[in-house]
DNA sequence: TGTACATCAGTGAACGCGCGTTCACTGATGTAC
DNA sequence: TGTACATCAGTGAACGCGCGTTCACTGATGTAC
């Protein structure tokens, strides 16, 4: 896959890019996926991007704040992919939320790259609002759905939902980037992880009492 | 905190350093903890051991050696923690799993340098033999301690110990990586995350059938 | 429709700097006798 | 106990290289009239 020149449109060429902004992102995104979030350097992203050394100062201030802009974009991507595996809890939240947890695998395999920019780069959270923004959305909807859940248990003895949100997200991000990235860092693993993750989800939904009380 | 010049012996001075395989070690876990596990230098690391730039190639063949040196002995360390913890499923199974994810969580915080260079380096965890074989010793104390527990289950509707130390593994790296850092990449959490981690591995246990039968 | 001008996103040359790596060397240590 | 020698872990100078960053510049685009 080859980012240089044009953007997705691809009708620009000549002097101006046109689309260095969008460029740089995904020559960084391509960059990360040979050589980790922090294997790469400003004057490679504009190299990958056809561009000289001192174009990026244009769109970024620094390096730090191409790779924020990276991950604010996975997260936005993520928030996307997981709100449409929800759907609404359609056709009810136990299967919806299976769903959500096969896309969180997904995107941490397929977008290895984003994920990593997302989790790994060492760069903090709250590094940007827009980044902080953008990393609440997509937990927004393992609340939302967490929310769901609980509330088709018995009102009296209902796990509350934000725990139940938190676990999910600790259990999903754990066999991620234990057992399910795209790149070397992977590790063995005797089963899919996807069988892994619905396995973990059947036995947690079991201890908040979803399939019957237990005693 | 400064590594520079000798070892933890306190004796060596001069020309020979006489510890500098370790110094090398240290200095990179306290420049791990300042700058992220990509953020220094081969160079780096010798000046913070106050030694030349050449002298690291006498004990590493290059960073990447170093980094997995320091990974290696972070999952020795912490295989023995976990061990300690677990003290052969005293007093019983669910108490000793419990001090076990405990001891997890105490690890990541206060070996913050280590972990992340055990977990997110960008070296591949099979990257060296000795690297991997370190890595299994930790798993081990999980598995073995998985097996405790499920032994104590009625046989006929037992989970496969695998699973559950898998399950473990991944939701306390979870919370550890997402929740319980002893970097700037901290999430912020609305409890500790060792209240996080016990509820959920209560809630597992009870959903693996632990406290009586669901139905 | 054509022209003049402002704006802006790129260039390419330049700079100082520190890195990685090699090399012949040298000071310290251990040991054979 | 003393001496000669081998070994080895460091030094420091040297090299080529590429990075980050600045700068005056220039080509392309948009727009006022």
């Amino acid at each position: 896959m080859s980012w240089s020149k044009q953007g997705s449109g691809g009708k620009r060429r000549g002097y101006h890019h046109g689309n260095l902004k969008d460029a740089l992102v995904n020559a960084a995104l391509d960059l990360i996926s040979e050589r980790g979030p922090a294997g790469f350097t400003f004057a490679d992203a504009a190299r990958a991007a056809g561009v000289s050394a001192a174009a990026p100062y244009r769109h970024f201030r620094d390096r730090d704040e191409l790779v924020a802009e990276v991950a604010r974009r996975g997260f936005e991507q993520f928030a996307d992919k997981l709100r449409r595996a929800w759907d609404s809890g359609r056709p009810d939240p136990v299967n919806a939320f299976d769903r959500v947890g096969h896309a969180y695998l997904n995107f941490a395999r397929d977008e290895a790259a984003a994920y990593s920019a997302m989790f790994e780069s060492g760069l903090p959270p709250s590094s940007t609002r827009e980044l902080q923004q953008a990393a609440d959305k997509a937990f927004e909807v393992l609340k939302q759905a967490s929310e769901a859940l609980c509330a088709s248990l018995p009102a009296d003895e209902r796990a509350p939902p934000m725990m139940v949100a938190l676990h999910m997200w600790a259990m999903s991000h754990g066999i991620a980037s234990l057992f399910a990235r795209g790149d070397s860092g992977r590790r063995k693993l005797p089963m899919q992880p996807e069988q892994l993750l619905e396995a973990g989800f059947l036995v947690y939904l079991r201890g908040i009492g979803m399939f019957g009380k237990p005693k």
